[in-house]
DNA sequence: TTGTAGGCGTTATCAG
DNA sequence: CTGATAACGCCTACAA
């Protein structure tokens, strides 16, 4: 297994490399006899150019760096699918990694992406990260950054997610419209963006449609909160407010799920007693009883387009481009089962 | 921003790129105090060696390849959470990609994969997959392979896979001894050994406990399946057998929930009328009502174990020691919950 | 139309 | 103990 490299292929045909390479991209100053000679043994020996020397020539590795909190995630999963189909589609490489929402590992992976020349880097933050001092390094190296979904609203540069606040406000807006009145709401921790934006869409609608926001109504679960949590806040719900209760609403599907064990166990008839609506729309609400309204947040859709700009953005660089910074917003859309 | 290289230590410090290359690297022959200033001066400017540059000179790119069938299976995910998990402690990175059960298209990635230069590949074979030429280029071209659930018997690589059909004669075996005497099963369809071995368990089982084997009882399901498969043969189920079936076996967790959601609508009691034991166990499986008893298939413990194995054999690699496939089987475990 | 030469950044070898 | 040199494979001015 001899690797078949430029120079193998020259010494073959009695050419020089610089032929070959040319021959090999179609040079216009090349003989088409010897172009077509050159590409057939190419192609005969399976010539495939070597990697590592492309990039060290042309400063580019045709791979982009992705960071997510979590791979075990309905949700990010999702993310990271829509961006593999479009790196697939233009033939990048995605390399992989796994924060575990610790903000130093997140700053380490930084800096080993960076020193291996990646052309581009899309992110999403782990909850604890308040430091962005590796992301405007990564901006610093002129490398292409696309924040999404636990985005840092300082760093300038292009960003992909959904507007938490209107979805919540949907959510509770509907609830509401259904003759709902007493909305419970477990929020998530004080620190990502997106439970405050989710708690203040909550209270939004509350108040847009004249009803008092009662603070006794809403419990702070963990973050890292399994659906444990749900089930003991919804105990903690009922115990508080008995029958003075009507509707729950969950920062996500987990807590809603926890919340629906316990419901359920205690013959607490959904949505009939309660009604309870999610946030998120993992798989898990459809396949459970009672199904479970949620949001749909479309985490392939979110990677989808953060790739697709990630993209631009290098083929912006690369034509020396000036780059403007996108701010997109994914549409969230109400999935009404039979929860409420 | 200027790229920090050996060659800009060695001016700043006076020094040449081979000292300064040494000393980073602790070379015995280098004076400790020159060590001490060119390693504070390569801190202090944040020196990372370009990685092109080291692949291209010592043919070692630190770079795995995993491909999988489908990123957004709780099984899957759990894989690549394990070999994160070890790529990260040996500074290793991971490029993923995603055939979609398509050959074809994983046919391309190891190429990909391939000419890029990876130290190692972990592959899950798409179910159609039957031409395993891919598999032999990369055995050829010396780079280590390890196959990881969905394997390929005649190739000669490391394997990493659980024991299916002693996993499914435990569930059922589990079954009988609680006294259920007609046990359905969802068989997945004919092609992924995985559900050929599942149906052999269950088999076995009736047979080594003098239970009848019925072939009637035995419903096959599309291997897309999404639960409303598992929904529908349940109906089926009910049709033909009436009460003569007292529990089902299936060969994954989302035909169970689908038939738990049958049985649910339709006032069929879980556990009582029916038994419901499922595969894989999925996140979902504990939070579903009634929750589902399983078979813990360890997709993490299978990524670290392929990742530990890659690993182990790109050293022995880099050593020149002969490497010694291994067949590993992870341990699976019997979940049981509330449906049986 | 083809070939020569130099360099991308790193590292191993060998000479000083 | 330090430095010069060559090589990894590719690409591109420039020369022939």
């Amino acid at each position: 297994m001899p690797k078949v490299t430029l120079k193998v292929l020259a010494n073959k045909l009695g050419l020089s490399t610089s032929t070959v390479s040319k021959a090999l991209k179609d040079y216009s100053d090349i003989n088409e006899e010897t172009k077509l000679k050159v590409q057939e043994l190419a192609k005969s020996l399976n010539y495939t150019p070597n990697a590592f020397a492309q990039g060290l020539r042309n400063q580019e590795s045709k791979i982009v760096g992705v960071i997510i909190p979590s791979m075990v995630h309905y949700f990010f999963s999702n993310i990271i699918d829509g961006i593999l189909k479009e790196a697939e589609e233009r033939n990048y490489m995605v390399v992989l990694m796994q924060s575990n929402e610790d903000y130093d590992l997140e700053k380490k992976q930084v800096d080993v992406l960076l020193s291996k020349g990646v052309d581009g880097i899309i992110i999403s933050l782990a909850n604890k990260t308040r430091d962005f001092s590796h992301l405007a390094k990564i901006i610093d190296y002129n490398i292409p950054l696309i924040l999404v979904d636990k985005i840092a609203k300082t760093i300038n540069c292009s960003k992909v997610l959904i507007d938490d606040r209107k979805a919540s406000y949907d959510a509770v807006n509907y609830l509401i419209q259904k003759g709902y009145k007493r909305i419970a709401h477990f929020r998530g921790d004080l620190n990502p963006q997106n439970s405050i934006d989710r708690f203040l869409g909550y209270k939004k609608a509350l108040l847009d449609n004249n009803i008092e926001f009662d603070p006794s109504l809403v419990y702070v679960c963990d973050n890292n909160s399994d659906f444990s949590d749900g089930y003991e806040n919804a105990e903690k719900l009922i115990a508080d407010h008995g029958n003075n209760v009507d509707a729950l609403f969950t920062v996500n599907d987990l807590l809603a799920i926890g919340a629906i064990n316990y419901f359920n166990e205690n013959n607490i008839k959904i949505p009939e007693r309660i009604a309870v609506f999610g946030f998120s729309n993992w798989f898990m609400s459809s396949v459970i009883s009672p199904s479970l309204s949620s949001i749909e947040q479309n985490g392939t859709k979110m990677g989808e387009k953060s790739a697709q700009i990630l993209f631009q953005e290098i083929e912006s660089k690369h034509k020396q481009k000036p780059i403007e910074f996108q701010k997109v917003i994914i549409d969230t859309e109400l999935i009404i089962r039979k929860s409420c």
